[in-house]
DNA sequence: AGTAATTTTGTAATCGATTACCTGAAATTT
DNA sequence: AAATTTCAGGTAATCGATTACAAAATTACT
């Protein structure tokens, strides 16, 4: 029952004794082909299990239909969710989504990137992978005129589209919100600083420390990738200094976690003794006994909205490119691993604080 | 500096003043051609920015070099981490994945096939959606001649690759596991049937549960959809009981973790009192303070063998349509939620148990 | 009826690359 | 020197669908 040899337009012309020509106008409703021949065509192509091979009309029309989405890992909470949302979005315009990873490796994402606009994709979702520092290899997607959309992790190229977080605004409200429960002391874990989204989280942060007029200690921020056991080593770290910290807030949830760990081994009260706040709303924040408090980045709305900027685009007229720069804000949600409810903590550092 | 009108083999072939077969054949590295005028194509190609179209390639060859992969949901670790093993397996073998979803709706799946089956692309990999119960849209593939391999979720349809997991072993791990902890009454949440995954685990739990002579009680097995406050209520359920469990083997994590937590709203010791088992062993089961025991899939290795199985189909004679059923076997990871670490428990289940 | 206007359908080029088959020239053989 | 190979490259068909332009068939109108 092995029909490999699928039907084309001119099986059908052939059996009907009409040109290609009309099958094809029949097939696409055209006001030119009467109503009998429309209805004969149609039956006859639905007997033969006609499809339409899209290839040749991609050729035809240059136009694909696939667009290509490139991110450092797909099978990370975060940017699995933005994919879905944009799956979800352009599923329904006719769109299929290619995805590609870049394993952080800018090399990869240069191949990738390459072999996407080697198949004629339509248009390109991208968050940069930490390496990337040369964008050379972004700037010939612009040259060839492909639609590109940065999410999240971006970077600074004329005519690019792009949808991020207000991470200043999320490290900011983070802080604000440990400022709230009474600490004084905040710890900053921080991630790669070749990423806007750390360096921006990173100044929330000291913005909302100046903002109430709370002193910035230096001592107090650290590089800390996004690892369990970094976040654990880390607080180890911070643990051998004379003052300790009575917060943290990190650019990260992983490291978050490894921090708590840490500090449930040495016996530290959380929330009493110290608040923590991570960043990125990962599932297992609520999930865990003490839940922990993050800040959500609503990645599946980011995808949507990466899709709605991306169909403007190709939609508009393409005289002029456009670039769209979507800032969303981001949801602190508070949980118990920095919730006091209003308790006052008699801690040495409030104390101290003026 | 929009290059939209991109290079083709005619652009370079009127420049040189040779034909556009001599273009391809020097692209192609073709040993009709000379040294020297390879040479000459190569440069010039490269000068030109030449880029193959490879739509045009695709339409000729009949082969688009895209596959397509079909899950309920994207941003569900296990299925994100299936996708990652198969993008990393066939990206180096020049293929590009496409993702689609099917949100557990067989509509969605039937219209998804088709929408892949259009584009022509040259293979499918899926996990069917738990509404699946007819299955002639997928019997469309194969009839098409299109390769499919099913990974996790399967049917039996003839010609039709599998690569899953050994449910039965896991579930007969995790049951067996329960009784060396000392349990007796074993509960068991089950999922949705028409799913042979639940099944099978639910078979894997009843042999256990014969191999070591142990009452088999139909009261103690539930159906709990795959969240966390049916997990919740499915414990509450179970806890008005007269004789109640003294371990719970849960067919997924989420469910086992509301089990857990509506365990601790009872103040029952875990696992003194009782033992939780999940399945998947998603992220957060090793994350919790109390890390859950679960059965691990090996998703990632799932999705590398499933692409294997594809690329061997693929590229060996087609000839006769092979169908191959792997099944990998599954990996108990013991943790808090179960580990008594050799603690006899005297509880009253037990030391009813003969 | 004869011509113009309109409707319906056909012809052939096109999208870009590949390739079976053919040709002309140089190299080799006898 | 004539005949035969070999080499390098050209011609044109092909993949399947669309569409500008041309042509035929039908209808309308005087």
């Amino acid at each position: 029952m092995k029909d490999k040899d699928k039907t084309t337009i001119y099986d059908i012309s052939k059996k009907l004794n009409v040109s290609a020509a009309t099958v094809s106008r029949a097939l696409n409703d055209s006001p030119k082909i009467s109503a009998s021949t429309k209805e004969l065509v149609l039956k006859t192509a639905r007997e033969m299990n006609y499809k339409q091979n899209r290839l040749a009309l991609a050729l035809k029309s240059g136009k694909s239909n696939n667009v290509g989405v490139i991110v450092p890992y797909i099978n990370r909470n975060f940017f699995s969710s933005v994919i879905r949302g944009i799956e979800e979005e352009l599923t329904p315009h006719g769109y299929h989504v290619i995805i590609c990873q870049t394993h952080e490796n800018v090399e990869f994402e240069a191949e990738q990137i390459n072999a996407l606009l080697d198949t004629q994709i339509d248009g390109i979702f991208m968050s940069v992978s930490k390496t990337t520092v040369n964008t050379d290899h972004i700037q010939k997607v612009i040259d060839q005129g492909t639609p590109l959309v940065f999410f999240d992790r971006k970077k600074e190229i004329a005519g690019v589209s792009a949808v991020t977080v207000d991470d200043f605004k999320g490290g900011f409200m983070a802080t604000e919100h440990l400022i709230k429960q009474g600490c004084r002391r905040i710890a900053h874990f921080s991630g790669d600083l070749n990423l806007e989204i750390y360096t921006n989280r990173y100044e929330g942060y000291k913005a909302a420390l100046k903002r109430y007029d709370i002193p910035y200690y230096p001592e107090l921020v650290m590089m800390v990738s996004s690892k369990i056991e970094s976040g654990a080593a880390a607080l180890a770290k911070l643990w051998e200094l004379k003052e300790k910290p009575d917060a943290i807030f990190s650019a990260g949830d992983h490291n978050a976690l490894g921090a708590i760990q840490e500090l449930r081994r040495k016996n530290v009260k959380i929330p009493d003794d110290i608040c923590v706040v991570g960043f990125s709303n990962e599932p297992f924040t609520k999930y865990m006994e003490l839940p922990i408090t993050s800040v959500d980045q609503t990645p599946q709305i980011m995808g949507k909205i990466a899709a709605e900027v991306f169909l403007e685009q190709i939609e508009g007229k393409q005289t002029l490119t456009i670039e769209k720069k979507v800032v969303l804000t981001p949801e602190l949600c508070i949980r118990a691993s920095s919730d006091r409810k209003g308790k006052i903590v008699n801690h040495a550092s409030i104390l101290k604080a003026k």
